[in-house]
DNA sequence: TTGACAATTTAAAACGTTATAAGCCTCCCG
DNA sequence: CGGGAGGCTTATAACGTTTTAAATTGTCAA
């Protein structure tokens, strides 16, 4: 199978390149064959032998040869690289590390990099992600926490840079997306509270610019009107509230008169200032009142056991999302790159 | 000041490119120059004229150049790349978004960006490593977690790579890191328990593997001895173990003989876990005991203030370590990038 | 025997940048 | 007036890849 004595037709037969590492070049020299051939044989063109084709894969491997991401970007345009728009939100606890982690997850075996992109290169999130397509700083852009007429997808929209957000919009042309049902958790929510005997219902919104606030509130109010319970929906805190505030503002109307007895949290440090601000003005958990709350982390359920819980898998969310704008990336017109993913209800039986 | 009627040399007076972004070419069109002033005058090489270098300046700035990172990339060989490598230990909450908030902070304004490298890329976090080398993937790594024998440490001692670590190691060799003072922080915990009268003290270690863990341990150690106080270290847990399973250990620990009254624990979680397990117990915080915590977010001290806590400015390191990476990559030889970082203490008055 | 044709392989050019080595002035000195 | 010497600018060649077009085979019908 192997031919040694094939014409060696390269000038140079100094393998060894300046820097080390293998080229093409490197390849087409041990394989006697020109580097176009290389090329094609390693991206598997129909017009190179079977035979060759196998051959040059083979070499590439045993030399542990990885083509030249910047050579490849260069000659291409395509730069192999997904970005991630961080905004300065992320203090709040452990967001998207989990996220990333599954993004990364899934441009696993491909030739994608994941890169970071604070917002702060510019001084609105919206100029980041200008600047990345204008520079072509990457071909696919990811960013989380959407709002209904979102600048940053208006802009993508126009431009027809590919990207996928984590939250959905109200633009009426379709895009990628993948969001989490948060409109079945706060009716699931509402109902667990409600089953469990609760008399006035609450949540703690997410920032009302937010799309998924309107879901929540969406699927809340609706639990509470098939119910025909009584509920409120504070104003002055919400998710985005720092704990301390949260906390104080709980404990102060636990004190106040017709305080509510059931607590939506869609997230595990609300739920644990609620708990903390109920306990200051001595309510008990599960026995003067109750909560269900969204978790992103095993969290919650370990510290406070007697919260009822919905599970958010972040991670499984960013492994979507990568692999679906890998898809968009690839195919311009692919269809279905929509998902909504389903809360995990791990309400204890009875 | 500007010249319009200088000789235009350039035969293809169309700026406009075939992908449309500005490159040097377009710029050395409307300057009448050729490519290779304009790429000198950009780099403010001393032999281009003053005169010229802030022309080229101008009109750079004018029509919105921005060098292509793929075709420097491939002429310098420099990737214009920190890799940071995640290990799959981040699950625990918030950990590494801030560092990477951090670096991503000190990359603002540099041309560096930052790509995230999972260790999963490899079946082992040293195959990372290695991978990225090898392939020249970046020109800097960073990672966390170190041990005293680090076997990332080692490899990139051997090959040269710059890199940098959050925690230090015991190779004889110094290398560049960030670390944070955890002897004094395990010191001043310790003594703080002890002002307030505790009578047997414990602190949940980090896992051994880890070279902080030795520097809690001494820490709280020399305290200890210099109070001649009673301690116990438990072996069963660290602060890796999940919170449920922590919060049990704490119960039962405390309903046994001879349980400690003063707690030091090194993350939020194990406070947390540390309080529910105390409470599960029927003791209560600030009364039957005590803890010192150190936070990195203002979670713990919003939620519990009862806890003394001690901070940790997660950011602030990234900050740093992206810094002096980018010194050592630029300065093979530069002396002074061994940082540790004072444990900010935020005990109330009394 | 000669094209024609398919099946392979190849050479050459290009992507946008930087490094090397020249080039072209002008000025000044002998 | 010849010849450097500076001061400034430039042409050329690479970096490693892919693309376009062309060349080289062998095969087979006319």
């Amino acid at each position: 199978m192997t031919e040694p004595s094939r014409p060696q037709r390269g000038e140079n037969l100094d393998i060894t390149h300046k820097r080390g590492k293998p080229t093409l070049r490197t390849i087409a020299t041990i394989a006697g064959l020109a580097v176009t051939t290389v090329s094609r044989a390693l991206s598997d063109a129909p017009q190179i032998s079977l035979e060759t084709r196998q051959r040059v894969h083979r070499i590439a491997r045993e030399i542990g040869y990885l083509p030249d991401r910047a050579a490849q970007r260069l000659k291409t345009g395509r730069t192999n690289v997904i970005a991630i728009l961080l905004d300065s939100h992320e203090e709040v606890v452990g967001f998207s590390t989990s996220i990333m982690y599954g993004i990364a997850k899934a441009l696993k075996e491909t030739s994608y990099h994941l890169v970071v992109a604070p917002n702060f290169l510019s001084t609105t999130d919206i100029e980041a992600a200008e600047y990345i397509i204008r520079n072509h700083l990457a071909d696919g852009l990811i960013f989380t926490r959407t709002e209904p007429l979102d600048a940053r997808v208006r802009l993508l929209l126009e431009t027809g840079f590919p990207f996928i957000c984590h939250g959905r919009t109200e633009f009426s042309t379709p895009h990628p997306y993948v969001d989490y049902d948060n409109f079945t958790f706060a009716y699931e929510a509402a109902r667990r509270l409600i089953a469990k005997g609760r008399k006035k219902v609450t949540v703690i919104l997410p920032p009302k610019r937010l799309t998924f606030c309107q879901h929540i509130l969406h699927g809340f109010m609706t639990a509470v009107r098939e119910a025909g319970i009584a509920y409120e929906i504070p104003e002055a805190v919400d998710l985005d509230t720092p704990a301390g505030v949260l906390r104080d503002f709980i404990s102060n109307r636990a004190d106040a008169p017709d305080a509510p007895d059931g607590f939506i949290c869609p997230g595990e440090v609300s739920a644990l200032a609620v708990i903390s601000g109920m306990s200051d003005a001595g309510r008990i958990l599960a026995v003067d009142y109750d909560i269900v709350a969204k978790e992103t982390s095993r969290l919650l359920s370990q510290l406070q056991p007697k919260v009822d819980t919905i599970h958010e898998d972040l991670t499984a969310a960013g492994e979507d999302l990568g692999r679906m704008l890998l898809q968009r990336i690839s195919d311009p017109d692919a269809e279905d790159l929509q998902l909504l993913l389903p809360p995990q209800i791990n309400f204890p039986v009875g």
